[in-house]
DNA sequence: TCTGGGGTCCTAGGACCC
DNA sequence: TCTGGGGTCCTAGGACCC
């Protein structure tokens, strides 16, 4: 993702400088920017293999022993919710399955009891990458300032087109629909991205929301303080002690008030976000900070008793982590792991190298000086390899380390 | 029938240096 | 000998997002 788009800290310190002499003082005086999100995108990627769902309720985010089998007959059977067993949590809900109480993030097995005839279907990540490329491909079309922000999900810089904005979203919405054989998506265009993202949701799915700063009092206030990004279940939680649960109630607070109870820089952010004010650009470009892989495991394992389970695991987690860094060119000198109990608690350890590697048995050596430091109380339900702090083998940075190890070993 | 996996950013304390 | 700050790096944990 990037460095800017979820950093309030970041949007505080450039409003700063707005507000005072900084470089960013003159900015265009009318922006444009488009929310594009895709609606209901993993289900409506598998409807596209599988047209004869449509209509029928179906969550995505099962094993691969739930992958439909063709009968002899030619057609396809289905896994239902009901049959399901194991761990895990659904990643979409069509919206058919949606009528039930079914959401993503819930729980697989909370999903089985609210519509235990729905159909499931296994992750396709190759599916999805594929649509997805189609679509901000689409998107790209109609301008190329695009931010990713996700699978399914893009900012985009139409300031410097001419049509109007209802020309502008309609166009976004054929391009990707065509692009895409038959995926909608749904679009909001503001005059920045906090409003374009909140728009985008007002008319989902399929539709298209414009919204102008003159708007703020009569359609955004309205809305739960939750749906603002960056306002997540604490923060949301905390707000409505205070009896705040709207945007609008937040607006009502004064700014020294907000600051006195969140703190100096998202309390700051919370009275610009409830004013609408918001001038992140939109990052085209960014590098990737970390690589991680994480796995839970079907039962909570015992660090003694199911040792060779959990090296396997380990190893293959390193190998994998090796595997990403190489084909995306990276090497690594922050090395971390992860570990979740059986009680839900994590801990993490990491070790920052003289230098970096990216080879699956430095990554291993590095990972297992910092698991030893982790006192095994429980037995563990995930087990997680991380690489930070990363450069391009032959870079500056990487070239600095190793310099300054010659100069040790001198 | 609890709670996935891959990310980003922030905070806070301690070490260490100037 | 005592008493300071500021800056940066490292580490651990946590909030949040898709």
């Amino acid at each position: 993702m990037n460095a800017t788009n979820r950093s309030h800290g970041a949007l505080v310190k450039r409003l700063e400088f707005k507000d005072g002499c900084g470089p960013d003082r003159k900015l265009p005086p009318m922006r444009r920017i488009a929310h594009i999100d895709m609606d209901a995108f993993f289900a409506s990627c598998e409807l596209s293999q599988y047209p004869e769902l449509r209509g029928v309720p179906m969550v995505v985010g099962g094993r691969r022993s739930d992958a439909p089998t063709v009968k002899p007959d030619g057609t396809r059977e289905f896994a239902r919710l009901r049959d399901y067993v194991g761990r895990g949590v659904l990643t979409t809900a069509s919206y058919e399955a949606r009528k039930f109480g079914v959401r993503s993030a819930m729980p697989t097995m909370t999903a089985a009891r609210l519509a235990p005839d729905a159909i499931i279907l296994p992750v396709n990540f190759e599916l999805y990458r594929k649509h997805s490329r189609l679509f901000k491909e689409a998107v790209a079309s109609v301008s190329s300032v695009i931010e990713d922000i996700g699978i399914d999900e893009v900012y985009c810089d139409v300031s410097m087109l001419e049509d109007d904005s209802e020309t502008i979203a309609r166009r976004l919405k054929t391009a990707v629909v065509e692009a895409t054989s038959g995926l909608t998506c749904s679009v909001g265009l503001a005059p920045n991205k906090l409003l374009a993202k909140l728009s985008s949701e007002m008319q989902k799915p399929d539709g298209f929301t414009i919204l102008t700063m003159e708007d703020l009092p009569g359609r955004v206030w309205p809305m739960a303080a939750s749906k603002i990004n960056g306002i997540g279940p604490k923060a949301n939680e905390r707000l409505a002690s205070f009896g705040i649960d709207t945007i609008g109630d937040l607006a009502e607070r004064e700014e020294p008030w907000l600051i006195e109870k969140f703190g100096r820089s998202y309390g700051a952010w919370l009275y610009r976000v409830a004013h609408g004010l918001d001038d992140r650009p939109v990052v085209t470009y960014s590098e990737p900070v970390s690589m991680s892989r994480e796995t839970t495991f079907e039962r909570d394992l015992h660090a003694v008793r199911d040792r060779e389970e959990l090296g396997t695991a380990f190893k293959a987690l390193c190998d994998q982590v090796a595997a990403d860094l190489a084909r995306k060119g990276y090497v690594s000198k922050k090395i971390g792991v992860k570990l979740r109990f059986d009680d839900f608690k994590t801990v993490t350890r990491d070790v920052t190298l003289p230098s970096a590697i990216g080879d699956a048995r430095s990554l291993r050596k590095a990972a297992s000086s910092c698991i030893k430091r982790i006192d095994m109380v429980r037995t563990i339900r995930l087990l997680g390899i991380k690489a930070g702090t990363l450069s391009r083998p032959g870079s500056v940075e990487d070239a600095e380390d190793s310099a300054q190890l010659e100069l040790k070993f001198e």
